[in-house]
DNA sequence: GGATTGTTAGAATCCTTTCCCAACAATCTT
DNA sequence: AAGATTGTTGGGAAAGGATTCTAACAATCC
């Protein structure tokens, strides 16, 4: 983005200059600096932090020094920040969350927990096949915990590119670019209504079929709604969206409200929708049967754990296919 | 997401045990654990961080031992990582180099910088306002300096919601929630296509009219990607696809190749593809007319130089329309 | 004038580093 | 095969540095 580049530099590298500074830089005078922010009063900022008022003072000004900035600036009522304070407060309190995070996880550690593995993951895998993946995985491994957040198919793959996790679920539709890739499961697409819904008697349905009728959207960024889009393009006709909202449930609930038709995958519907009295009915559609995938940057490099949750999110579904002899649900 | 917080762990607030433990991390031995992570070899970690050897042992062990963790294996070869080693290895680069933004920033700051703003936006605002109003608002204000970013509109808004940046801007279609919002400018779409085109000679176009040839489309998050692939399904019609490509240069780079048309707006036109050879024709449907938006969490509690930004590009078009005397381009 | 506010100074304390040495494993030399 | 050599991590004592505390001091507000 080379235009954005023009006005942007978070990027550059730092100059000597910079990183001795960065030996001046240490823990507890931030954490001070936040608590005097927070008070906006140095006094009870020292008292909040169990230390002397001059105590606090030096540090300050000994930074202020060392920087060659001025932090506050110092009133009669107390103490009020610069633009330069306000900068600083904002990675202050980044980076304290930053050590918070270690002592947490490192405390979990000291407990037992053996290993942390970070993941990102799709709604679709998180509702259907995460929970009683992870939970076999943990019967099998106690002492691992996992770090699981929800995005949308890109940003898994950006995610796991950037290093934000080590492991990755996403449709496997999505462009995973340089990344390695490996298949995890199949993900059928159901239609989703009420009983007394006119198409509720039907065994299985094409999507077209469905176009006459209100539907529920996700929202604009996953995957089933960016490819149902494109199918009612393809048929050359138009869906008829009432709503778009964020989770599978939601469009259960929406369904159940009469608010239209919704389509989500099958394991999703059994887990989200199951005693709602909704009917579900299976897609014929040849994009209604989806792939999911792991992405991961470097097989080769992954830590011992993660290369543990990998091999078993690999496995698992050949083991189960080869007991029910077939491709299930 | 509530199945996801069964197996996600990173939001629960830390135990008492847990912040008593946060004041024994410290940066120092942060630096030196990733140097000997590096250098896999205790000794060479404290020659490249000029300190004795046995200083480093030492404030090893003591970490380890008030974490009650192991982070290495000492092998007879060096020091090898232990999972608990991996994951205080991830946290501990990134709180390094959040703390080498500090001393950037604020050694900015010391050399005159007065303030800094920062800002998320999509493409379409950064490839054609932000260059000129940015740098007319630098004209103004020599001290102060944008970190700016490229995102889609959806995740602009989701940036301001969690922080990451003060000031955002996205298509006004964007749902920006609780954020407040104020009119930044409005766009045009152009279709974009070779001289030899026939559609090359019209003045204005429908967009149904360009939906028998072939496009290039944005990539799938972009707002004119999904504002036109909306339009064609309104309009019971297919968008022939040839490709998604990530930028307007490359948009328009395309269409040179005689793979299709183009959708952009139109001052991305003139700033990208004006020595390209290529015609842009204005589209005639009333979306063709966009307007992008400034988002802000809480306008009343922006930092002061947010605050001289936001309000600057809020007037700036307003003096403009009334010098030109309308609305332009 | 009393009660805030933040700042300064000197002494006591705590912590870190350094230095030297020990134990150990792997490798090379005789 | 035995011994010497190199490189590794660990431990204890002393020196040096940094941080903190108490106490006293200015400046402002009510």
């Amino acid at each position: 983005m080379p235009i954005a580049s023009i006005v942007s530099d978070t990027q550059r590298s730092p100059t000597a200059a910079e990183t001795a500074l960065t030996r001046r830089v240490d823990l507890t005078t931030l954490r001070l600096f936040i608590a005097v922010c927070d008070e906006q009063n140095l006094t009870r900022a020292a008292q909040r932090e169990g230390i002397a008022a001059s105590a606090v003072s030096k540090r300050m000004n000994d930074f202020e020094l060392a920087f060659g900035v001025t932090l506050f600036k110092r009133l009669a009522k107390g103490m009020a920040l610069t633009p330069a304070g306000e900068a600083l407060l904002h990675h202050a309190r980044v980076t304290l969350l930053n050590v918070e995070k270690i002592a947490v996880e490192l405390s979990e550690y000291s407990q037992g927990v053996r290993g942390h593995v970070r993941m990102l993951a799709n709604l679709s895998a998180i509702v259907q096949y995460l929970p009683e993946d992870l939970s076999a995985f943990f019967a099998a491994h106690e002492l691992l915990r996992v770090d699981l957040q929800e995005r949308p198919s890109a940003q898994v793959v950006r995610g796991i590119e950037e290093g934000a996790a080590e492991l990755g679920i996403c449709s496997a539709e999505t462009d995973s670019r340089a990344l390695e890739a490996f298949h995890y499961r199949y993900d059928n697409l159901v239609v989703v209504m009420r009983p007394d819904h006119p198409l509720a008697g039907r065994e299985k349905l094409l999507f077209t079929e469905t176009l006459d009728f209100d539907h529920i959207g996700l929202h604009t960024a996953s995957s089933i709604y960016l490819r149902s889009q494109y199918a009612a393009t393809q048929a050359g006709k138009t869906m008829r969206l009432r709503i778009n909202v964020p989770g599978f449930d939601a469009v259960c609930r929406m369904v159940q409200a009469n608010m239209g038709l919704g389509l989500i995958p099958d394991r999703a519907f059994e887990v989200v929708g199951a005693g709602m009295g909704l009917r579900a009915i299976p897609l014929r559609d040849d994009w209604g049967r989806r792939e999911l995938k792991i992405v991961v940057r470097d097989a080769a490099q992954l830590s011992a754990t993660s290369r543990l949750m990998l091999d078993y999110l690999r496995t698992i579904e050949a083991d189960r296919l080869g007991r029910v002899g077939g491709r299930a649900s």
